[in-house]
DNA sequence: TTGATAGTTAAGTACATGATTAACTATAAA
DNA sequence: TTTATAGTTAATCATGTACTTAACTATCAA
């Protein structure tokens, strides 16, 4: 019942940095340094950010000479993604089913 | 650009603790001990981590007597699938654009 | 080969998180 | 009216997280 995974692909997504990160790599691949650029913060503290991310999974990243490039990986984010519609999915179906019970149980005439 | 609201629903969803929660109020409305049974923790404990998931507004509560009975808001699930759905797809959509790029620049005769 | 660039590691600090036990407050049932 | 139930608060503790600056290692360019 424990995953560990999505324990840390939440995590990360938890941080608004590590969001801006993702937001970034959304629209295509990009160095650390292109990464850090917009971020308010020193380069080491953008490299934790990075490790983090790297750790869930949702972003890889491979160096070429002296530079690092990052980019998502879409399938930790389908996992992160299938669990929530699947509770929402649970949730909103029981809805439904109290809705019927609650027409079915109803006194006649009401729409 | 800084949204609280997303960084608490994602820090709440990092815990398996908490997910475990939402799982079991995925089936259905509960109260705290209901909540706490199978959690292999002191109720206070249980307390915090129920106080987490409603300020991240996935869960809401209300007190009747001396029981208090939890259920899901679905629309912080929600936010939480739009943002992740809409970086899935526009990673995709990327992609697509390069793998277009890439048949329409290849030496032909290739399938 | 000198110097700039891109990234990495280490040491240290401040604050947040996740749990505990003990003690307390209502509410309901016998 | 006693007693059990459901939940809550407070005090405490250990650990983890998010940074900082300083110092270092490669790589590329002039």
């Amino acid at each position: 019942m424990i995953n560990y995974k999505l324990d840390r692909s939440f995590a990360a997504l938890a941080d608004p940095t590590r969001r801006a990160m993702v937001e970034r790599l959304a629209m295509g691949p990009a160095t650390v340094k292109e990464l850090a650029a917009p971020l308010p913060m020193s380069l080491p503290a953008v490299m934790l950010h990075l490790k983090v991310l790297e750790a869930s999974g949702l972003v890889t990243s491979e160096k070429q000479g002296r530079v690092r490039t990052c980019r998502i990986d879409p399938h930790c984010l389908s996992q992160v993604e299938l669990w929530v519609s699947e509770r929402r999915a649970m949730w909103e179906r029981k809805l439904d089913r109290l809705g019927a019970f609650l027409d079915a149980t109803k006194p006649d005439n009401e729409p």
